[in-house]
DNA sequence: GACAGGACCGGGGTCTCCCCCGATGGCGCG
DNA sequence: CGCGCCATCGGGGGAGACCCCGGTCCTGTC
């Protein structure tokens, strides 16, 4: 494992942990303090997990990963990343998992449980502090409204509903008449029937009001 | 914890082997076979934890979490779901998180792994089995191709960036110019060259861009 | 100093969007 | 049968979107 963090006294204490509760578990095989280091530690130890600290001089955590990730390996398997932070605010914890972070744990985490954490993520596992699960996959789950979403898209005939779909794609009126091989000024009545039934006022709203529902 | 499954044979399983391997730490408090019976026993145990299969007759795991989703807690706390499945197929996997689950292993679990496996989940941390994890943090990261999104992007200038991202929002031309403080005819300059150098022929097509990339 | 490029502004034109008004034919319902 | 709803089509018009052309400043480069 490559410990990556910018307090030296923070990579000691990890080290000490890991050597009682990790004994024969976890090995740490090099330390980096900023990004350039970590980069340079990737590519010259291979290590299988990096405990990434997020908040680091030079980029971040996902810089790292970033550049990393551009970087050929050679063949061998890129290292899986573990982030670790004392935020857990919810814009850095899904910045970190977009980054391509396998798991995510506060530093608040007892040595016993980082070691369990790094044997995890290790094995392919996905890990995440309680408080984080939560941000991940609420954000992952969406904000889909399903109640709400059906009360006002019944409302809609078929008609207005193939119109609605291709206007809201971004179709030029002319482009929906051609492919529905109706006029022009059908498209608009239905279009302005959807637009009313929908409260909308604009094609605009329409394509942002089922790009957020996934109806596209 | 509550166990749902539609056989009965692997209920018993569990049972036995929660019994050996989590004797103190996992309590079974009641079984469901199909997707009434869960609800009914939700409503009733309010368990913390529902360890629940994917596919199940009456609707899958999903329909179960949607159904106490939809119905009044009476104040107390919702139960994390554990979905427990023989499939590691994309579709299944990313479905029931969408659906809410807070943890996702397949029946190749060993005891011990799942009584660790519940226990987190109980704690509220998210667990995914190594095969799984990758769907879910890859679907989460996206398919973000940033090579190819900088080559177009950088040849944008400060000020044009600023206009597409309001124009891919929506905003008229007119109210580009408020927010930028710039005349209308500007922006309509700034457009043609963001258009012409993404090589797109409208704002349509610009606000499709920049939404599967993310930009907004 | 010439030259390029970016930010800024304008005229004028065509097309699209969105609304108003109208109409016809079909289909089910009381 | 009258009535309402739906799908279809049209005229007209105002506002906006988009594109063509023109221009003035400023800044950085050679």
């Amino acid at each position: 494992m490559l410990v990556v963090d910018d307090h030296a006294m923070f990579r000691a204490g990890v080290r000490a942990e890991l050597a009682t509760a990790g004994a024969g578990v976890v090995e740490v095989v090099a330390e980096a303090g900023d990004v350039d280091e970590a980069v340079r530690a990737v590519a010259e130890h291979r290590p299988d997990v990096v405990l990434l600290d997020v908040h680091l001089p030079g980029g971040g955590g996902v810089e790292v990963m970033r550049r990393v990730a551009a970087r050929p390996t050679g063949g061998a398997e890129p290292p899986r990343f573990l982030a670790l932070s004392v935020s857990d605010a919810a814009e850095d914890v899904i910045g970190t998992i977009r980054g391509g972070a396998r798991g995510y744990v506060t530093k608040t985490i007892t040595g016993a449980e980082l070691v369990d954490a790094v044997r995890r993520v290790a094995d392919g596992d996905a890990v995440f502090s309680p408080r984080l699960a939560g941000f991940v996959l609420d954000a992952f789950a969406g904000t889909i409204e399903v109640s709400a979403v059906d009360e006002d898209l019944d409302r809609l005939t078929e008609r207005e509903r193939e119109v609605m779909r291709l206007i809201a794609r971004g179709y030029a009126y002319k482009e929906v008449a051609r492919e529905l091989f109706i006029s022009i000024k059908t498209v608009e009545t239905h279009m302005s029937s959807v637009l009313r039934k929908l409260q909308l006022s604009s094609r605009h709203e329409l394509a942002r009001w089922a790009s957020e529902r996934r109806l596209l």
